[in-house]
DNA sequence: TAGTGGTCTAGACCACGTA
DNA sequence: ACGTGGTCTAGACCACTAA
């Protein structure tokens, strides 16, 4: 348990309150500065506690409006992203990699249009990532070729996953899951029928230098991300 | 942009700062004191947006320690986990539902593993939901019967997915996404061929008094969830 | 227009973990 | 042991928005 006078513990007895319907939901709970003094605390750290609360879509906060319990809270999942050798060697595994594709291709029009893509052809980098010699993920990106030019950086051993994060990090983009049926080239190198159900994440990623990369990563059927409620 | 002095101005020129390479990846940077003598603002300030940044795993902090650049930093994907209803008419489409089957069976074993259900049989609901009178998503819930009774609480018109979040809400538990090809059931109500690959979130839920229930939701073929980075 | 949350300040003490 | 981030305080002003 937490120390009481804390941002935490009030966070906890806010939470308990809602559990046990002393904090019904619709309605408005009573201000920071009332808190505080029922509390014995600043209103500084009532707020950091009901703040926190309404990150995670348990309090809705309103100025003027006051505080309140959402009648249907919106709540919050969270995914890690971090890059796939370090996704594999985390479930104590060891992580294989293997460069399947690299060349230069007109990208389809899905890819244009998601990265806003005027120019010509985009580099396309195709590689399989394996967990203990297993098919672990499929790999299927489309970069800026001018921004990650083929002559200079290779991806022959270091994956353009970790290429990228490590090179031109902290960039922004959009970021989707989805289920598709593995085609004929997923179905070979995951090692599972042509039609089977594979999650996916596409995911585009820009800078202010303009388009960077798009890239779906398939993973082998029966994967399962855990998210953090 | 945000007037200087605000924490969120930190926080963007520390990010800018991570992008330019004035703070390159593994590097550590200034302290709090000197960053705040730096901006001329209290270390609050900065603590505030340096916070911020490591709470969305662009910069890893620890006592002592300092504050450092990640060379590979874990980014945070956030879904909004919304009701159903709420999900469709945010698209801006009509909610259709409809109650497929509610009835007392044994729950299959692994339910049983993830709820940590000692007991016999639990209340089985299935459910439809429907976009513009077209297949949305599948729910396929199972219940504690002890605290969702069957003889008091009706999924006719409203579904479990709404009673629960109005009723039970704010309780704790995982959630997981992963993809699996359509079985006979799935086929038919979703309106898809057997075998279609269907994006799924399963969900455990429990509370003090107990497991609370156990629910797949299996979109229709195509969907997409979107997540902010 | 007035009430409520959002934020900043200057200072203090504490907890953690590195050296 | 000691440096750094984590947090609390008391007070202040501001921004939004409901009444």
């Amino acid at each position: 348990m937490e120390r009481p006078g804390t941002w935490q513990a009030i966070r906890a007895e806010a939470l308990r309150r809602m559990r046990a319907g002393d904090w019904p939901p619709g309605e408005r709970i009573p201000d920071e500065a009332e808190l505080a003094a029922e509390f014995g605390c600043a209103r500084a750290t009532v707020n950091r506690a009901l703040r926190d609360l309404a990150e995670a879509g348990l309090l809705e906060r309103k100025r003027k409006g006051g505080t309140r319990v959402p009648l249907t809270p919106v709540r919050k999942a969270t995914f890690e992203i971090a890059i796939i050798r370090r996704d594999v060697e985390g479930r104590g595994q060891r992580h294989g990699y293997r460069l399947i594709e690299d060349a230069l291709r007109p990208p389809p029009e899905a890819v244009r249009t998601a990265l806003g893509w005027e120019g010509g052809a985009m580099r396309h980098v195709t590689a399989l990532h394996l967990a203990d010699d297993r098919p672990f993920v499929l790999e299927d990106r489309w970069l800026n070729p001018a921004l990650v030019p083929a002559d200079r950086v290779r991806f022959e051993t270091v994956s353009a996953n970790e290429w990228l994060v490590r090179n031109i990090p902290y960039s922004s983009g959009d970021i989707g899951f989805l289920a598709r049926p593995a085609d004929a080239s997923a179905a070979r190198w995951l090692g599972c029928d042509a039609g089977a159900a594979l999650l996916a994440i596409e995911r585009t990623t820009r800078s202010e230098a303009g388009p960077i990369t798009f890239v779906r990563l398939s993973y082998a059927p029966g994967h399962r991300m855990e998210a953090m409620l």
